[in-house]
RNA sequence: UGUCCGAUAGUGUAAUUGGCAACACGACAGUCUCUGGAUCUGUAGACUCUAGGUUCGAACCCUAGUCGGACAACCA
């Protein structure tokens, strides 16, 4: 069966048929070291190093570092990270644009000395003004036909710390009065007196991001410059820099960014959330970034099975966090242990049982693979049962516990409820007495006869406390940025979105360690978060396993 | 009133490049089950944005239009 191929991966096809740059693949994914990664880069993750792997090329990572006074070795740290934990390898080929600086100085100077460039001292305000709007031209800059001699003079001056930040830029001399607003004597270098997390104080100006980008792909011989549909018109700008330089010429094509409904996904609506304390930090388990849904509970499997299953194309879309959801579910569905939690518990009394007495019951570890083995469950007397699974005035469908009603406490006896206590004056129900068949010891009964409803328990005895975090979506609407004027997106923030609860657990999750995950029976899947510790164990739900008995409600 | 890009079930992506519109998620129904999970089976859901044209034949090519998105930072 061949897999389609999306329209990337069809013109690398044709690149690869037509033995344009010896059929060589090179692709490169580059971050500004300016905040995390989320799920959107791994999307971009995915495709370029994907792509690489795919048709036996190489991927780079490289740090777009131009602008010294947003970058900081945290970013860097954390997206090499990032990348690493998805499952990618760029090799030795880990760099920097800013390791360019001095060729893209270079390249500078080589467009003033064609008469391409040149230093214009308007300031932000007035170049702003100068530029035209989309549908008017731009006026030109008295300064655009100073000499080369000139030019030259003033922008090693430039290099050299002569000017105050803004006061000089130096501008490509294109066309003033172009349709693409980016090819209106873009500004190539701007004068920035701030330290770089790299190359220190060794400059005082910086190249813009359109005038390193491009370049910075040629330099490493990029065959396949794959990025977002915002670069597209940007696209004309970086081939006349190519041209007009004569350096390698690397092909960008773009594709459309990923949307998650229910998500905010900008880089500086994310910072906002963390700055303002609306969520705990950039891994906060709400978050869209990558270190987020590691802390969340997904693993990288999943991630790129997601990244494949929503595609690549250059429409607008907006994918369902629900795909997503099912994306860890099909992972963890395979690969997570099995154990019984209680998470909002009832207590339960089973009066035929002999006091003192604790059975060790035989529970399977992963039904989808029997190589994860078995473990021991300890039972006693009194035990936790989930206050969901008790009705005491159940309807005809439901297939938990009521009186009078037989289950199965999963993999160990029958029980029948016998009596309710309540509380006298609120009505809640505080414990409930069964009594137990023990002839159907590990869930089955010897005359065959079945029982409608199995649930999952934990005995008190031996229960370990633990405090369980469920996340919901950070949103409450399938849009969060769709507000009206002067309306602040965060107002559709979701107040519930995190709940603390303490729960019980079977002793066997006692030495549990970070990032371990499990599936708590009938519950959902749970990972140990990295504020567990030995004596207070903590789980993140990373998602719940579906219940169609209440989505029918 | 500019330039560039896009438009296919609810959502996303395909369609051997001009030859019966398919797959996944979701929804619904059923099967199975010691997890109301998973599995398995099935059903519904699309005049392929509109109108013309080319063609034996158009989702695909052409023309015009409609709608949506991107672009006016010394950000990336």
């Amino acid at each position: 069966m061949k897999t389609p191929l999306n329209f990337i991966h069809a013109i690398i096809e044709e690149d690869i048929k037509n033995n344009k740059n010896e059929s060589r693949v090179h692709t490169r994914f580059p971050p500004e070291p300016n905040g995390y990664l989320h799920i959107g880069h791994a999307k971009s993750i995915c495709l370029n190093f994907g792509t690489a792997a795919k048709y036996n090329g190489l991927c780079n990572l490289r740090f777009d570092d131009t602008n010294p006074v947003k970058e900081d070795v945290e970013y860097v740290d954390s997206i090499q990270e990032d990348v690493k934990w998805l499952g990618f390898d760029w090799g030795d080929r880990m760099y920097y644009a800013s390791d360019y600086f001095e060729q893209i100085f270079q390249y500078a100077v080589d467009l003033i000395k064609k008469g391409k460039a040149y230093v214009c001292d308007m300031t932000a305000e007035e170049i702003g003004s100068n530029r035209g709007t989309p549908t008017k031209p731009g006026t030109e800059s008295p300064y655009r036909n100073r000499t080369v001699e000139e030019n030259l003079d003033l922008f090693q001056r430039m290099r050299a710390g002569e000017f105050a930040d803004g006061v000089k830029v130096l501008r490509a001399k294109i066309d003033m009065a172009s349709p693409n607003m980016h090819m209106r004597d873009p500004i190539l270098y701007r004068i920035l007196h701030t330290e770089h997390h790299r190359t220190g104080n060794q400059w005082c100006i910086y190249p813009m991001y359109d005038f390193a980008h491009g370049q910075s792909d040629s330099i490493e011989k990029i065959t396949h410059s794959i990025c977002t549909l915002e670069f597209e018109v940007h696209r004309p700008l970086y081939d006349w820099f190519v041209k007009e330089l004569g350096i390698f010429a690397p092909q960008q094509i773009e594709f459309a960014r990923l949307n998650l409904n229910y998500t905010v996904m900008s880089k500086r609506k994310l910072l906002q959330l963390v700055q303002e304390g609306l969520v705990n930090g950039w891994d906060d388990p709400r978050m869209p970034t990558i270190c987020g849904l590691r802390r969340r509970g997904f693993t990288p499997e999943s991630i790129r099975n997601f990244a494949e299953t929503i595609g690549v194309a250059k429409r607008d879309n907006v994918i369902d966090v629900a795909l997503l959801e099912h994306c860890v579910r099909e992972d963890l569905n395979k690969k997570a242990m099995r154990v019984m939690a209680v998470l909002r518990p009832l207590k339960v009394v089973i009066d035929n049982y002999p006091e003192n007495q604790t059975e060790e019951l035989d529970a399977i570890n992963n039904p989808e693979d029997e190589t994860m083995g078995s473990r021991k469950v300890p039972f006693s007397k009194v035990i936790y049962i989930e206050k969901d699974d008790f009705m005491e005035d159940a309807p005809k469908k439901y297939f938990r516990l009521s009186p009078g009603a037989e289950v199965r406490l999963r993999y160990a006896y029958y029980i029948t409820c016998n009596s309710v206590i309540k509380d006298e004056n609120t009505g809640e129900i505080l414990e409930l007495h069964c009594t137990y068949d023990p002839a159907t010891k590990g869930g089955s009964s010897p005359d065959g006869r079945k029982v409608q409803g199995t649930i999952h328990w934990v005995a008190a005895e031996t229960a370990v406390e633990a405090e369980v975090r469920l996340y919901d979506r950070l949103f409450v609407n399938e849009f969060p940025e769709n507000v009206e004027e002067g309306v602040d997106y965060k107002v559709n923030l979701n107040n519930n979105s995190l709940e603390k609860i303490t729960a019980f657990v079977e002793p066997f999750l006692m030495g549990s360690k970070l990032d371990q995950k499990f599936q708590f029976e009938r519950i959902g899947y749970f990972c140990v978060d990295k504020d567990s510790v030995e004596s207070k164990l903590v789980f993140n739900r990373t998602v719940s396993l579906r219940d169609s008995w209440n989505k029918n409600k």
